[in-house]
RNA sequence: GGGGGCGUGGUGUAGUGGCUAACAUGCGGCCCUGUCAAGGCCGAGAUCGCGGGUUCGAACCCCGUCGCUCCCGCCA
């Protein structure tokens, strides 16, 4: 049967390719087309021109393939490929041979024709693929992105990005969580108001939503359970450091019937050790060869402190914290714990927990007069979530809005949600660039989103 | 919002009171039957962010200004 159907498919694939336009081989795809004449699209990454013989090293998103073209056997054509400049997108027609001898997976391309779609001007703003040593600064990149992108470790980094994005959803949707799209136009200013940005909404004010917090807490009280969305929130913090956006993509989770904190937690690890496992599976190799580092896949369950459990380390370790942050830590402190509990535990990630409700927010839930049932995770010695059990007796929440100087008013809506039988629940919101910052060991988060925006920074 | 640092060819750097401002890379030209991050030779390209001051003389010192950047605050 197999037989019959390979020989009935080659008569067919002869005929197509006899009648049809040819169809695009992908880079990666050419070691199974060899003695085939295929049809490959890409860029011009380097171009050596010699006296009788032109090497073009051609690259799409699957990887390079060196083309050959033996300069006698068509001399026009020969002079017309002199013009080409690098980076100019390229379409080429030729003959895959094996060749051991070329460095470039021993492959070549015998040219048969080419044509521009588009030809790079010169000089290129910069050289993308240059030396290492010689990589603008990373406000220049930004401001040629699209040059940037075509860099082999951006090209990795979305792909990374997208299969993160992709293992958050295949965990959430096996632990029964539903996809929700809360609205990023606001009506009134709902936390705290003071990074929020205004804009005219016809003949009203709008806000730009800070956190999905109120929506995805009112999927709670709609019945849901299990919700969890991935979406743009909108800080108006004039913030100027490596880790901070005024827009940025929040990866947020609200779950119902949970006892305490810890059950948030412990989904939550849980994740993103499954995001790990499946990046590791799909680009562990290639994030060796481009980044320079083994990925590890961590171990569950994380460390797990208390806030004064931390500064009785901050304080073995000789760390000072500032006077104002009894309560709370700074920046370098996480570093430091980040970095204790590395050395201690071997794990990259550690929880905070039992927060000061005087650092929190009015609803989250407290545990005893002071403190909170909230924590923070912490990876490679950055804050990347915040989360807790959250406050869902009325009583209790409209006492703990007074307590920190709410106007009930203003957020009456949202204290509406817990007036006809909302569960107990909690969840968290992490930040999807700042994860892939720690995850890729990248400096600053300017280079893990697409586009940045701060405070100086609305184009491209 | 507070504090520190940096602005030199397209890009990345060197030069810290007396140079026609140097190097790398890229760009242009020429040479080279097979290169492969090719190589060799030649060439173009910077009034040293901007304005003022000190000095016989300023890329270099001082003041202002603009831009960028990092840290803190705030957070994800």
């Amino acid at each position: 049967m197999s037989l019959r159907y390979t020989l009935i498919d080659s008569i067919l694939l002869f005929l197509f390719k006899e009648t049809q336009k040819m169809e695009r081989t992908l880079i990666g795809e050419l070691r199974s087309h060899l003695e085939e004449t295929v049809l490959i699209k890409g860029w011009l990454h380097v171009l050596r021109d010699q006296k009788k013989i032109q090497f073009l090293v051609l690259r799409d998103r699957t990887g390079m393939v060196q083309i050959t073209h033996w300069k006698p056997n068509n001399q026009e054509l020969a002079d017309l490929i002199s013009t080409f400049t690098t980076e100019s997108a390229l379409t080429v027609v030729g003959k895959v041979s094996d060749n051991p001898s070329v460095k470039l997976g021993g492959l070549e391309i015998q040219l048969e024709s080419i044509s521009v779609e588009n030809l790079a001007e010169t000089p290129l703003p910069f050289e993308p693929f240059g030396d290492k040593d010689n990589l603008p600064a990373l406000d220049f990149r930004l401001d040629w992105r699209y040059m940037d992108l075509r860099r082999t470790e951006n090209l990795l980094l979305f792909r990374v990005q997208t299969t993160m994005e992709m293992a958050l959803r295949e965990f959430w949707i096996e632990n029964g969580f539903m996809e929700m799209h809360s609205p990023k136009l606001m009506g009134s200013p709902s936390e705290s108001g003071a990074e929020l940005f205004e804009l005219a909404y016809f003949d009203t004010k709008a806000y730009l939503a800070q956190s999905p917090q109120f929506y995805k807490q009112m999927a709670m009280a709609g019945g849901f359970e299990r919700v969890f969305e991935i979406g743009p929130v909108f800080r108006a913090d004039p913030s100027f450091t490596s880790r901070h956006m005024t827009e940025f993509t929040s990866v947020d989770m609200e779950m119902s019937w949970v006892e305490s904190e810890e059950d948030v937690m412990s989904n939550q690890e849980r994740m993103l050790q499954y995001a790990y496992k499946r990046v590791k599976e799909l680009h562990g190799e290639e994030i060796k060869i481009v980044f320079g580092f083994e990925l590890e896949v961590p171990q569950v369950p994380f460390p797990r402190i208390t806030m004064s459990e931390a500064h009785q380390i901050l304080k073995e370790v000789g760390y000072q914290l500032p006077p104002d942050k009894k309560n709370d830590l700074d920046p370098g402190a996480e570093r430091v714990l980040g970095e204790t509990i590395k050395q201690r535990t071997g794990c990259d990630f550690v929880f905070i927990t039992e927060w000061s409700f005087a650092v929190r927010p009015f609803y989250h839930m407290k545990k005893g007069e002071k403190l909170t049932r909230s924590f923070d995770l912490i990876a490679g010695g950055l804050e990347i979530t915040t989360g807790a059990q959250r406050e869902h007796r009325y009583e209790v929440l409209l006492a703990q809005a007074k307590e920190k100087g709410l106007s009930p008013d203003n957020i009456q809506f949202y204290l509406d949600f817990f007036r006809y039988g909302c569960p107990p629940h909690g969840g968290y919101g992490m930040g999807l660039s700042r994860l892939l910052m720690v995850m890729l060991k990248l400096p600053n988060i300017r280079e893990t989103v697409y586009l940045f925006r701060g405070p100086n920074r609305l184009q491209p």
